[in-house]
Order: C-alpha cells, then structure tokens, then sequence
DNA sequence: ATAGTAATAGACTGACTGGTCTACTTTAAG
DNA sequence: CTTAAAGTAGACCAGTCAGTCTATTACTAT
C-alpha cells in the first residue's frame, strides 16, 4: 500500500465520473475505463463499490476543507467578505462544470442518504464540518458588529448552508446561476445585516 | 386508452419507488413487480423508460399543484399564514416518510439534470410554476403590506423556494426536520417582516 | 357473429452490473 | 539469490438491466 498512484487514478475518475453522472449511474467499469486500471486492482484497493464512494467521498471533503479554510478563515479579509468570495468561487464552479456537476457532497446526499446509512453518516458528517467553518466565520463577524448578534451563528450557519445548496441545485435545472446570485443577494440584504441602533 | 387503471397502477408504484430509491436505482421490473403488471403492460402505455419517467413527474406535479393551489391561494387566510401553513405540511410530509423521500421533484432535479435535457426541461417547468405560486402569494402579502415591498416577489419566490429544496435536502441527510424549522424561522424573522416605517 | 384493436401476459435477448478468480509481474526483505 | 507479499491483468460469473417478441384474451364496432 505505498504507491497509492492507481487508487488514486481511481478515486480521482471515480470523483470526476460520480459527480457528473452520480453514483448509481456510474459503473465501476466506467471507471476503470477513464484511468486504464484493470479490474483486479480495483478490488485490490477496494472492497466494494460502497467503500470505494466512501473513499471518494473522503478525499473530496479532504482536499475541499483546504479550500473552504483558505476562504472562510482568511483573517486577512473582513468575514462578509470571506462569505462573498466563497460564494463566487461557487459560482464560477457552476460555470466551469456547465451548470451540470453542482457540489458532490450535496448530489450524493440527496442520492444516497435514502439507500444507505453508512453513506448518509459520512455525508452527514462532512456537511457538519462545513458548517462548522461558516460558524466561526460568522462568530468573527458578530464580534465585529459587522451583522446583529440575536441569531445564533449555528443557526445562521445552517441557514446559508442550506440555502446554498439549494440554490445550487435550483442552478442546476436551471442552467443558470441565476439563483445562487438571488440567494446571495437577499441574505446580505436582509439577513446578515448590521444590528439597528 | 379508455382504462387506465393499469396505467394508473404502473404510475403510482413507479412515484413511489423513485421517491425512495430514486430514477436509475428504480429497475422497471421492481415496478412492474410492486403492482403486479406484467411486461407488455408497460410497453404498452409507455415507449421507454424515461417516457415512463415524464410521465411519473407531470402527475406528482399535476396532483401536487392541487395542494398547492389549496395551501397557497386560500384567500380566506392572511398570506404568510398560508406560507407558514406549507412549511408545515412539507414538516409533516417529511416525518411521514421517516425523511427518506424529501421532494420528487427536487431529487429528480439533482439526479438527471445532468444526464438528459428532457428531463431536465420538465422538472425546470414544474419548479418555476411552484415559483408562480409563491410569488402570488407574496404579492398578496405586499398588497397587505404585511411584508415590505422593495424587493420584487420573484426574488423573493426563488429565494424561499431555493431554500426549501435545500433545507429538504439537508433534512435528508441529517434525518431531522431541524434545518427545515431553521430556515423558516430566519425566513419569518429577517426576510419576510413588515416595512420599517 | 365477426373482424379488428386494445390490453394482458411473460418468456426471452443482448448488454451491462458488481464482484470473483486465477495467472502473472514487480517489489522488498532476509 | 530466494521467497513472500503487493500489485497488475483481464477472463469470467451470476444476476439484473431496459427493451423485444409472440401469443392470448377482452372489448368494441359493424
């Protein structure tokens, strides 16, 4: 298990395959197909099919969390601004993906978190960890006074992250990022406001 | 085409399995099986299994449009009243089906977005005549002078409906209604609030 | 009564699914 | 140099997929 160069290659197209076509619809075959790995290294790595999305999954929230910390605890930069960067750095992936990949943790949520608890524990966990960085990026900001301190951040937190990922997904019908700009809009008009005098 | 109870039949079994398992997990025998039609039936009333598909999504959203019309447009009661009461029923919904099901329009919209342009087309349209709704509804609202005016109602309308979906979604995963009470409990309290006078 | 069509019935097809198996090659340790 | 393990390679398996086919039954119009 050193050289990890071929699962890697598999989790790398397994990652690229899942998120454009989704799990059910993406056949391990497919995916050996993409990298030019043969069958038996795949089951040399992986157990399963199962264990081989849980591993995707967790490079993806792995390589992901550098991002989302590069963005959101960015102490160079005032908190909403951070907010406003990751939000169009959201969108820009919207573009670059055609409007078709959206974000693979919420497309495998929506997917799977029906048909396996193993899958919806560990998605589950990931999207915690998410709003775990929006909280402490919202702390920074009440703490400045730069929006009213009467919601909790966790609550604010679950707000945005919800409201994100449907906004993504809207985008996705859509074929447009129509949406996630309104959503960013109305929350920076009339949710994460300054406290009135 | 006179009897349609087996068509029928093949329909509501068909809404069923894919609300829970989704599209492509949900194998036409599966169906065919949990009503007890054989094979030529459904070959008979249906070219393909995504004819089969369309037509599973434009009766969930005929027979949803009915609710929603009954929830929305009561003019008997005060229009947040109403939005309010819709909230509640997607709360109810999403206990009844022990928060595996969520909205079979917005998994749809996750799953095949990507993968095909009809189906992509028909969930668009479904999800922007909900829109419709929304927005007359607020518009009523704005007439009431129960909410503020300076942001146009179809903002507003993608805004909440956005959100739900998200909310939904992350329901789901976290199987709890929590996100669904956060999120209209923001909405009502910084979005949707009466004109400062 | 009969002809024609709507609908039922399910065996069957080729393609593809996730997963197993055996054979072979490379690498590292003693 | 030998040996064992790690990794590569792909043929192969049973099961399932969407979809086809032929045969039969039920209904309806003439």
């Amino acid at each position: 298990m050193k050289n990890n160069v071929t699962r890697d290659k598999l989790i790398d197209s397994g990652a690229e395959l899942i998120s454009q076509q989704g799990y059910n619809a993406t056949g391990i075959n497919a995916v050996l197909k993409a990298c030019g790995v043969p069958k038996g290294s795949f089951y040399h790595y992986f157990s399963s099919k199962e264990d081989f999305g849980l591993a995707v999954i967790e490079r993806f929230a792995a390589t992901y969390d550098e991002t989302l910390v590069a963005l959101l605890e960015d102490s160079e930069t005032p908190p909403l601004e951070r907010l406003k960067r990751y939000f169009a750095a959201g969108r820009d992936h919207m573009h670059e993906c055609d409007h078709a990949t959206g974000c693979l943790i919420g497309n495998l949520g929506q997917e799977l978190s029906g048909q396996s608890d193993t899958f919806r524990d560990a998605l589950n966990l990931v999207l915690q960890r998410w709003e775990q960085r929006f909280v402490r990026c919202l702390q920074d900001a009440q703490a400045r006074g730069d929006i009213a301190s009467h919601t909790a951040p966790e609550a604010l937190a679950s707000f945005i992250l919800t409201g994100w990922e449907g906004a993504i997904l809207r985008a996705k019908t859509l074929k447009s990022v129509e949406p996630m700009e309104q959503f960013e809009t109305i929350l920076f008009q009339q949710v994460l406001v300054r406290p009135s005098p």
